[in-house]
DNA sequence: CCCACCGATGAAAACCTTTTTCAATGGACT
DNA sequence: AGTCCATTGAAAAAGGTTTTCATCGGTGGG
């Protein structure tokens, strides 16, 4: 029961195709492209689910056992600068990182099984006039999050 | 320029007034009222800004020189259980915290002195529908935080 | 008003995660 | 193939949070 105007970028790029996006986008930033990083990204970009570090370290691992916990660190610290991953912000952990989107969306995150799904259209700007009249601040930004329970679980 | 039916609740009751509230609320759920506690509350209940636990101890010693770290954290920890704080998630500081308010609120943060101001109505029902329609999640809670720059910055 | 109990405290140690250091390695371009 | 320098992994350092434990002191009962 998707519409499709709403389709979530995750959904039209498939986890696979997403692999050699970031490649390019790593050697056209000057940044080599390792063993070492293809099997952090090759774990980061399949997940449908928020990772921390040491969890893609343990998953990476099976594909490059060589793969130290400060090369993922590292890797991720681009990966997020070119803005092809994302962090996670949840009530007990801040740590898990998902494939970004282009655009401005948001996430839907399941409170049990921690799949994320990335949604859109907000439509937050008369909430946000509102709230600089009342306040006084300038909104240069926002975050909306919705927690759940997703259909598999 | 605060219209009234909008104020938030932590314009209502003043920074003083929430330190015996707190008092209270901690002597009716069995917890002792100590002098390094009444240090603590009294620091995070009077603050605008979010504070971490560094920022709470090295205030809170001011007043109460004998305190530890330790306090600190385990006095947050039941302020939070409590209700009476929360914490405030940045893009690179989860571990803040700012006095809480009752009922459903979002915080509105300040980019460059950290002030936080609380608001409501944040009419989202239409929009929680229709991402729960489009990807079969049951949606239970949300986040919602602007940030920006506020009146004084 | 004093006592006794047991929750609360502070210091130190343990722990865990993240960052820094450094010598060795190996991509990428010539 | 050779050179340069970014990248790597191991180890150490750093930083922040939690646990341990002996002591202290709020609080309620006598």
């Amino acid at each position: 029961m998707v519409s499709r105007a709403r389709t979530s970028t995750s959904a039209r790029m498939s986890t696979s195709a997403r692999i050699p996006v970031w490649e390019d986008a790593l050697r056209q930033h000057g940044y080599r492209l390792t063993a070492p990083r293809q099997a952090v990204v090759e774990i980061v970009a399949e997940s449908g689910r928020a990772l921390n570090p040491t969890e893609i370290y343990d998953r990476a691992r099976v594909a490059y056992p060589r793969l130290g916990l400060v090369t993922v660190y590292r890797t991720l610290e681009k990966l997020e600068e070119l803005h092809l991953v994302q962090r996670v912000h949840r009530p007990d952990n801040c740590q898990a990182f998902i494939a970004g989107v282009e655009g401005h969306q948001h996430l839907l995150i399941c409170q049990n099984c921690g799949r994320v799904q990335y949604f859109s259209g907000d439509q937050l700007e008369a909430l946000i006039q509102r709230v600089e009249a009342d306040t006084g601040y300038q909104v240069h930004d926002h975050w909306l999050q919705l927690f759940g329970k997703c259909g598999e679980c």
